[in-house]
DNA sequence: CGAAAGTGTATTTTT
DNA sequence: TACACTTTCG
């Protein structure tokens, strides 16, 4: 577990802005926890002046158990380390005064936006179906540029933007009114206020004296002016990124920001990690000749520390049935005589729809998987319910909630009666929530109607006092039971078998929420207003140990593959459109696309293999397919172009495919 | 309220 | 084309 030169270089400097350049599998990580440990071991750190930052909750959970094994107990208490979006809610929670915000205020996502949104903009832009994501688009990127509403509409260019701008500044104005923030503000309202405010700003300074921001090259123009703000003129900081690896600017990040770095601070001292202990020789060349192929500011080679190691694979298919067939085939084989696990296996693909053909060959194959990404546990509607229950209880002012769980389970307060408690609100400048109180509710609806609104909200007002008072855990079991989300599941599931699924996430989100209010060793014990935000930010203990142990073939997007590593790696769809995918081209973005393919090259450790179609069923018509560009850049001696045939005869090689699983199973099954 | 027909959409996704 | 999501109708 020594540190080669360049990752010790890396840890010890630490008398100024350091810039860690990190290609893939340099051991960045490493070199974090270890220069967080030399920080408090060496120079006299609290760890509670130290805070370290990463984009993903998974990545601050890693990186926060291997920390928890290097330092001590006492050592580490009060280290930060977080997403920016947690952090940005740490500072927001404590400088709420300052803010004017309500403590116990909501967090919308992406979905509550959307919702806002469309009902504020009813009127103005209802004929185009995509203006609203277009505006989304724009008050979010204004977000991260840190435009404030009036800014924008002094700013605002043309029509589009003019009307943009005002829409802006009304969403923020409903946005108070709910007492809720969303996503964005969590960077910008901290990012603002430190820049504006010379106490708070020096508390903050004082109080994060070294900060680490992990995946660099992912932050935006609000990120970096955050780490901006925080470090100050001290300038106490380590980054650690690779250019190389940055696939997503189409959300706002900006590489150039290791870049601005340079020039923001002349004496930043620039680390290069280049030596790689993930892959063999010959993936590492095939990645670093695909990668040299984009412009470069830093000049970076990856260094083998293993075998030159198998040839790269290259499987031509006649289409994506074939592909699957072929993969599956392949990795059946190949297994075998690797003696293998499933877990061993990855399949990359460009977009998310391609997994559901490998899913089918692969469960025609009784071969497990494991897809990650798509439908996310937040998404799914029972723990929308239950969440959607807590945050109304934490903030009876957030519409969104209210309005999602007031008839869910069904009590009678249908679009009819809303409607009406809506025109109340509306006219009063209040909240639904707040309208059912209203002394007027009575003339507003029909007795019956007036009577289950008040109630119902009379209820979740005590509920939300007692938990308030510290008789959390109570209050939750209550209202559960009040509400007999159980009964509603077996009510509304298609299934008993879908409801006792949906009955078992509910349970496991109710055992989130007490184990954080509990806290442990990691994690201080927390409110109930905490909880449900930190809970929105998908910020919870994932324990799931299951994953780990599991023997499943790992299916994943390239995106969501970036930071992990296989034995075998199958890159499926290498074909011109798809992987440089077309609207990429369009644009006149390959180099993302190279990145992308170097992300999905560097994943694999020992042996990697590329599919592509000669046909492909797209929109429902059938079109030929090129060999991806990447392809063709590779090391061609490192390559092996399997099975080219020019007449393949479909069904034959479905065939041979077919018996060949088959009889591997058979052996398999012997064994 | 639930099934059936209609509609929109196919790049990547975190917080 | 194929699928998810929405709306409509009985």
């Amino acid at each position: 577990m020594k540190l080669n030169p360049a990752q010790q270089q890396a840890v010890t400097y630490v008398s100024g802005p350091c810039l860690v350049l990190a290609g893939a599998g340099s051991g960045k990580t490493r070199v974090i926890i270890n220069k967080i440990a030399y920080l408090v071991q060496q120079c006299g750190y609290k760890a509670r002046h130290i805070a370290a930052v990463t984009f993903t909750n998974k990545a601050a959970r890693e990186m926060k158990e291997r920390i928890a094994g290097t330092l001590g107990k006492g050592e580490a208490r009060g280290l930060r380390i977080s997403t920016f979006h947690t952090l940005g809610l740490d500072i927001i929670r404590r400088e709420h005064k300052v803010l004017g915000l309500k403590p116990g205020f909501s967090l919308f996502d992406d979905q509550d936006t959307l919702a806002l949104l469309k009902e504020l903009t009813e009127d103005e832009l209802l004929e185009d179906k995509d203006q609203l994501q277009q505006l989304i688009k724009q008050i979010s990127d204004w977000k991260n540029d840190l435009v404030l509403p009036e800014r924008a509409q002094r700013i605002a260019q043309g029509e589009k933007e003019v009307l943009h701008a005002e829409l802006y500044a009304r969403y923020r104005d409903h946005m108070t009114a709910y007492n809720a923030l969303d996503f964005d503000d969590l960077i910008m309202i901290p990012t603002v206020l430190l820049s504006s405010n010379q106490a708070v700003r020096e508390k903050w300074q004082d109080r994060i004296r070294y900060l680490l921001v992990d995946e660099y090259q992912d932050t935006n123009t609000s990120q970096y002016q955050l780490v901006k703000q925080l470090v100050g003129e001290r300038a106490r900081f380590t980054v650690v990124g690779d250019d190389d690896q940055s696939i997503y600017s189409w959300r706002g990040a900006k590489p150039q920001n290791l870049v601005l770095l340079g020039k923001d601070y002349p004496n930043l001292e620039l680390v290069k990690l280049e030596e790689n202990y993930r892959s063999s020789g010959r993936i590492l060349k095939a990645a670093n000749i695909l990668i040299a192929n984009n412009p470069h500011v830093y000049d970076k080679t990856l260094r083998a520390n293993l075998n030159y190691g198998e040839p790269l694979t290259v499987v031509t298919a006649n289409n994506e049935e074939h592909e699957a067939e072929r993969v599956v085939a392949t990795l059946v084989r190949h297994k075998f005589m690797n003696h293998a696990k499933h877990k061993d296996y990855a399949i990359l693909y460009r977009g998310n729809h391609q997994a559901r053909i490998f899913e089918k060959a692969l469960m025609t194959n009784r071969i497990p998987y494991k897809i990650s990404g798509g439908t996310s546990f937040f998404s799914r509607s029972e723990i929308k319910d239950i969440m959607g229950y807590l945050r109304v209880l934490v903030n009876p002012d957030d519409d969104n909630a209210f309005l999602r769980i007031c008839n869910v389970p069904k009590r009678g307060m249908g679009p009819a009666t809303l409607e009406k408690i809506g025109r109340l609100a509306n006219r009063k400048q209040i909240s639904l929530f707040a309208a059912c109180f209203d002394p007027e509710i009575e003339q507003a609806l029909p007795p019956q109607g007036a009577e289950t609104a008040m109630v119902f909200t009379r209820w979740l007002v005590e509920l939300g006092d007692r938990a308030q008072r510290g008789d959390t855990l109570e209050a939750l079991k209550e209202m559960i039971r009040g509400i007999n989300y159980e009964d509603h599941l077996y009510d509304t599931s298609p299934s008993p078998k879908a409801a006792e699924m949906r009955m078992k996430n509910v349970s496991e989100l109710y055992r989130w929420i007490t184990d954080m209010l509990e806290g442990d060793d990691l994690e201080e014990a927390m409110t109930l207003a905490q909880v449900v935000t930190r809970l929105t930010l998908r910020d919870m203990m994932e324990r799931n140990n299951e994953d780990e142990e599991s023997d499943q073939v790992q299916m994943m997007t390239l995106h969501a593959s970036k930071g992990l590593e296989f034995p075998y790696v199958f890159l499926v769809g290498a074909e011109e459109g798809l992987l440089p995918h077309q609207s990429s081209l369009d644009e006149g973005n390959v180099e993302e696309e190279r990145r992308l393919a170097y992300v999905g090259i560097t994943r694999a450790q020992r042996e990697l293999f590329f599919t592509l179609c000669k046909e492909r069923r797209q929109y429902g018509e059938q079109l030929k397919c090129e060999p991806s560009r990447f392809l063709l850049e590779l090391p061609q001696d490192d390559l092996v172009w399997e099975a080219r045939q020019k007449k393949p005869s479909a069904e034959q090689r479905q065939q041979t495919g077919k018996s060949n699983i088959a009889m591997m199973r058979a052996m398999l099954n012997k064994k």
